[in-house]
DNA sequence: CTTCGAATGTGACGTAGGTCACATGTCCTC
DNA sequence: GAGGACATGTGACCTACGTCACATTCGAAG
């Protein structure tokens, strides 16, 4: 499916467009590569877009002053990507975002954005409810995170996206789970 | 200050509304008292509204398994509470809100959002960004958990709210921290 | 003033998970 | 096919925090 197709079908489930809507909304859509590793944003730099993959998967992080990773959110394809923080307080990037599996995804400037949801009330609408579904979603995770053991919590994230298992190093999801890579290692060999 | 000028300040910090737009959104509230221990929202039932607290104070939370309860979110004036995803997503409520100081709120149902945000583009932009704001803060405090002891989030927490130092018991502190009442008890008591 | 219950402190002990060190396996690349 | 980077397993030990039990303090109701 075409990049575009995917992101209707995506829009679709949240707002109603018509098609010159769509049109219009995703001519502001910048299509963008990304290989294995390669960094998307960077901490301390401005952040002026965010991301949604249509290919691949990226990972959104932060570095802690002992230099341990704690990951935010692998985003998958149809999920979007960015330093939401940065870019609606026009402050630089206090997360990283970069590629763990080759990419392919279109990215959005904070500008077309604001723009576009002051056009288009459906396009407002789109946002808030996409906005809406992640806030829920890391309330969701916080709850996890205080009531569930790291396996329990293991188990909860490949039930919901099995792929990962075999796509991304098991470092990197202990880094998402908030435990060493020693104890997720542990966890099925005692 | 009146309910409706506080609301009216919170709302004019994110969207611009004439007084006629804002009259006609602010008609759609309805005032309630709650006393301290009072359910606001309960566990199974179906949720309609949600809540923008005026004066005193309300506590999201989840009770688990072995009746352990841990706190979501307490909500301050000016700050709103419910159960979002039961809202949004028309399910029963898996969380619970209930009021820990006598507070006095605004409702607004669920239906109402909707009309309101779909007959004014104001507002609808209005409450995408305070879910933003919502996200973003979800994110700091999953980061907070990942990386920070409990010491340091009980200093980060008090920092932000040093009003709920003597406004509510410990035990609840202990329950938005993720940690036992003892630990927290011991922190400063060593 | 007394009494009761809620909030808090504290001792003893158990456990999940962290840290460090090293071994092994795997898949590129030259 | 040798060398090197990266991913994973594993042993020994450490630490933050949980749990249970009991003591103390304090404020509201009688």
């Amino acid at each position: 499916m075409e990049a575009k197709e995917i992101l209707k079908a995506h829009v679709a489930k949240l707002a109603l467009l018509t098609n010159e809507q769509f049109d219009y909304f995703f001519s502001h859509f910048k299509k963008e590569s990304f290989k294995k590793g390669q960094a998307v944003i960077t901490e301390g730099d401005p952040v002026d877009c965010e991301y949604f993959v249509i290919s691949g998967c990226l990972k959104s992080f932060y570095i802690n002053d002992d230099l341990k990773m704690f990951i935010l959110q692998f985003a998958m394809p149809t999920w979007w990507a960015s330093d939401y923080n940065a870019l609606y307080s026009h402050t630089r990037a206090s997360i990283n975002v970069d590629c763990i599996a080759d990419a392919e995804v279109l990215c959005l400037t904070n500008g077309d954005r604001e723009k576009l949801c002051s056009e288009l009330h459906n396009v407002e609408h789109f946002f808030r409810w996409r906005t809406n579904k992640g806030y829920v979603a890391a309330q969701k995770r916080l709850l996890s995170f205080m009531n569930n053991d790291a396996k329990h919590r293991y188990e909860e994230l490949l039930k919901l996206y099995p792929e990962l298992y075999n796509m991304v190093p098991k470092s990197l999801i202990a880094a998402y789970l908030g435990v060493s890579r020693e104890t997720l290692s542990r966890l099925y060999h005692p």
